[in-house]
Parts: C-alpha cells; sequence; structure tokens
DNA sequence: CTCTATTATATCGAATATCGATATAAGGAG
DNA sequence: CTCCTTATATCGATATTCGATATAATAGAG
C-alpha cells in the first residue's frame, strides 16, 4: 500500500505538478472537508486569486483516495449529501514531505525573486 | 508578436505550470546567461535542493525565445562557446505578471500551511 | 599527446497535472 | 413550478516536466 513511493517523481516537478495536491492536503490536515468546502477554503484563503476548478478538483480527489492519503465517507448529517474526505496517516506524512518540498522551491524562488521586488537593502 | 496575451491563462495552473519558466526568467532578469550558467544558479540558489534538468532547461529556453520573452546569442569572447540569453522588454512585463501570479499562490499556501507548522502561538 | 571528466547544448518520447466543458442531482427561494 | 446554488463526476485537450540519449569542445591528468 505504497508502491508509489518507489515508483520516482523526484526533482522539482513534484512540488510544482503537485502544487494542488499540497493545498488539499493542508486543508484536510485542520479538519475534514468535502469537495466543494475545499474548492470555496481555497479561494478565502487567496481572497479569490486562487481557485480550483472542478474539473481539476474532483479527479485530484479520487487521485489521492486512490494512492491513500485521502479517505472519504458520504455523510448526510449536516443536511446535504457531500463525501466528506479525511486525511490519513499516509496522507499526513505525504503532506510533510510535500511541504519540505515546497518551502525550497518557495524559498530558492524568493531568493531569486527578490532583488527584482526590493532593494531597498 | 503578441498572441499569446490573449490566448487566456487565468486559473492557478498558470503559476504551477511555468514554474520554471519565473526562475528563468528572474535569473535573466539580473544579467545575461547561458543554459548551464542558469542550471548552476538555480542549483546554489536553492542549496542544490532544486534542480532544472537539461531536458527541462534547453526545451523551455527554446520556447520563451519563441515567445520573444527572451533573446539568445552565440558568444564565445569568454573563452567558451555559449550560447548567452537576454530578457526582452516582453519578457520582464511578463515576469512582472508571473511573479504576481506566484505571490498570490504562495500567499495562498502559506495561509494553509502556517497552522501545521508552528502552534507555538 | 592521449584519455577522461566536465562543460554545454540539443531532442525525443513518456508520464501526468490541469482545466474547460459538460452532465447530473438535490435543496432553497420566489 | 422554476431557477440559482450547492455538490459531485467524467472526458478530452493541452502543456509541462523529465529521463535518456547524443554530440562537441575544453581542461586537466598521466
Amino acid at each position: 500500500m505504497a508502491e508509489d513511493v518507489k515508483k520516482g517523481m523526484r526533482s522539482p516537478g513534484d512540488p510544482l505538478r503537485g502544487g494542488m495536491d499540497l493545498m488539499v492536503l493542508s486543508i484536510l490536515a485542520q479538519e475534514r472537508c468535502y469537495g466543494y468546502g475545499i474548492q470555496q477554503q481555497v479561494a478565502r484563503a487567496s481572497g479569490g486569486t486562487v481557485r480550483l476548478p472542478a474539473g481539476t478538483l474532483y479527479p485530484l480527489l479520487h487521485r489521492l483516495e486512490a494512492e491513500g492519503l485521502i479517505s472519504s465517507r458520504w455523510d448526510a448529517a449536516t443536511g446535504r449529501r457531500r463525501k466528506w474526505y479525511a486525511l490519513t496517516s499516509a496522507g499526513r506524512r505525504k503532506l510533510k514531505l510535500q511541504a519540505s518540498r515546497w518551502q525550497s522551491y518557495a524559498a530558492c524562488l524568493q531568493v531569486l525573486l527578490r532583488p527584482l521586488i526590493g532593494e531597498s537593502s
């Protein structure tokens, strides 16, 4: 149940390709949520600048579930028929890894971008 | 000579898909450089954590040049036969745009990631 | 001088993330 | 009843990334 670990996929492409994965995982790390709710959280967290289209979101959720990083459960207790997703322990590990890679990537980009933004120092 | 401007390019995929573009553009914004040198700068700026494989780099440079964002010029004055790239004015505009989008994306992710990293407060 | 590692650029094919369009269904407002 | 929003889903098109591979020139070791 972890055959994806050895599949490959190192290098910088990872933090980029899976950027949306990281967003979803980080949201689910705080509390369980359903697709549409995740979509709204992303929009809110970015002030509407970042969007997560349904055509991206749902295939992504299915993929994460297939990889065992999240688990799903239909629940209509809130009055609405929703598919709630929760992070698995494997998902938590993956999140840490992805977040770490992301930090590296973001830090690198910040180093390269800094001299172009403010040169007050 | 600017047919890419009207092509579309909304949504979050852009700052992700063109992540490497942004790196290359930001490096060339500081001073002209050649492929191999860019590769090394990325490695150095990230402490070796981020890599830009040749199979990614050169097609990327060719694409950016085809889009008119950078210009190339062979020059062996430094003792080595190298293809030097420089940012065009269109490239500078693109860089600003891409950087802005990147900031939005990075800010969003930081908001989502923050509560998972430090909970000391 | 010869041999090798590094520098330097290039291309191809495979893998795959993203997205617009599209479809479906259910709940609430008027 | 009708319409908008919520909510999930899938498909095909597109673009990016990367490993593998090839080539050539240069520097240094022996």
